[in-house]
DNA sequence: GAGTGGTCTAGACCACTCG
DNA sequence: GAGTGGTCTAGACCACTCG
């Protein structure tokens, strides 16, 4: 078992519990070295992911802080499909849903075996007449046998995954904007290259990877918001 | 100079331009290691980090794979200006900084006179030599006398406010994703039309509403990132 | 079994911060 | 000047892939 994840599991509990006060630094490397038993390099390791993931950031010369939740920003809420699915004028056509082999880029993202079985479903969102939400979604069919027989079009999928018993315990996503290629803009009724987020969406179960999902959603019809107190 | 960096960027200019085929893997560790005469681990470092911006994966035993463009999972996070500001490669140049009168629409977001004061900042966030944000700023005046005397180039104006007695209770923001106009387009140094977010932002102190800003950040250099547990 | 990436060590020198 | 993070080295052992 590797150890920079119990060092860094350990310092989020105790950066979350408040242990480490704002402004202040946390304990130095070689300190934390000393306290794990480990190399500097490795209680580095650990403290580079949480640098990453936004709990601490880092000033040469003086020493690793913790984030303040001030301005933990790129968290946008998004509109669960659940809210969706209710507003009446609002349907989800099924485009395709079949097993796929894996390639190797789905593989590693839901650390599989490359070919192993993957459920692939390509969705498309409309409000009235508009296109609005192009979805490509797999998952790794070793853990919802059966999920294609199920009515994908007016079913939440995150719903189905918990009914067949493979409830989610985390999500990362990522957020980003693009010009759609031709496919998308043919779906989304748009001229080619107009901007649009591009959403890509993990989901656990436990340690085990369930789905990848990209959503192409239109720039000009959909925006993101969220308000916040510092 | 740290070495790293020119091996990844050697290595990037390589996948992008197609040296690398897809399905085979890189080089391995300990050959790019020699090649640019360094220990693994520099090599390795270099490689981390495009892994983590979705150029390559890594599979153990097997080796390091060219990522398709197809599931590139962009992996910038939005930094506060504070942080941003310490990197020293990031930088910050002030366009304009004048009082100007407060357009009707102005005024209506702010909620003042129309032709009140309104302090209008404008400023452009680069990483090293690439621009990366275009900053359009407008605060009212009347609670920040003396602001644009500061050194708005180098110092986080939420800090600057916070200083001058105008703390921020309440934040609220949007995101879109629109095609850049000519204007910034160029600034950005990006074909008009590129894909980029654009994030507004009011922020207010008590009942007050201090500033509305409107960013333009490029989508192809930046990814908000997020996870939770549902 | 040869080669790959994953992790770790015990050092080293550097640029930087801060009182 | 003491302490901090940034980078790098030259090893080591391991789990894993693949022919």
């Amino acid at each position: 078992m590797a150890k920079y994840p119990l060092i860094k599991t350990t310092l989020k509990d105790r950066l979350l519990g408040g242990h480490y006060l704002e402004g202040l630094p946390l304990p130095s490397e070689p300190q934390l070295a000393r306290e794990f038993d480990v190399s500097r390099m490795t209680a580095r390791r650990a403290i580079d992911e949480l640098e990453r993931e936004g709990y601490v950031y880092r000033v040469q010369g003086a020493g690793t802080f913790p984030t303040g939740k001030r301005f933990r920003q790129g968290v946008f809420r998004i509109r669960p499909f659940k809210e969706w699915a209710r507003h009446p004028e609002h349907r989800t056509q099924v485009l395709r849903a079949i097993e796929i082999q894996a390639t190797p880029e789905i593989a590693a993202v839901l650390q599989i075996e490359p070919g192993s079985s993957v459920a692939f479903i390509h969705r498309l969102r409309s409000a009235g007449d508009e296109p609005l939400v192009i979805e490509k979604r797999y998952i790794n069919a070793a853990l919802v046998g059966g999920l294609l027989e199920r009515n994908l079009a007016s079913e939440s999928i995150h719903e189905l995954l918990i009914a067949m018993g493979v409830p989610l315990t985390r999500v990362e996503q990522s957020l980003e904007a693009v010009n759609l290629r031709q496919e998308e803009a043919e779906l989304l009724r748009v001229p080619v290259g107009t901007a649009a987020f591009l959403m890509r969406r993990t989901t656990y179960s436990g340690a085990q990877r369930v789905s990848y999902v990209n959503y192409w959603v239109r720039g000009d019809r959909y925006a993101f918001q969220d308000s916040f107190e510092p």
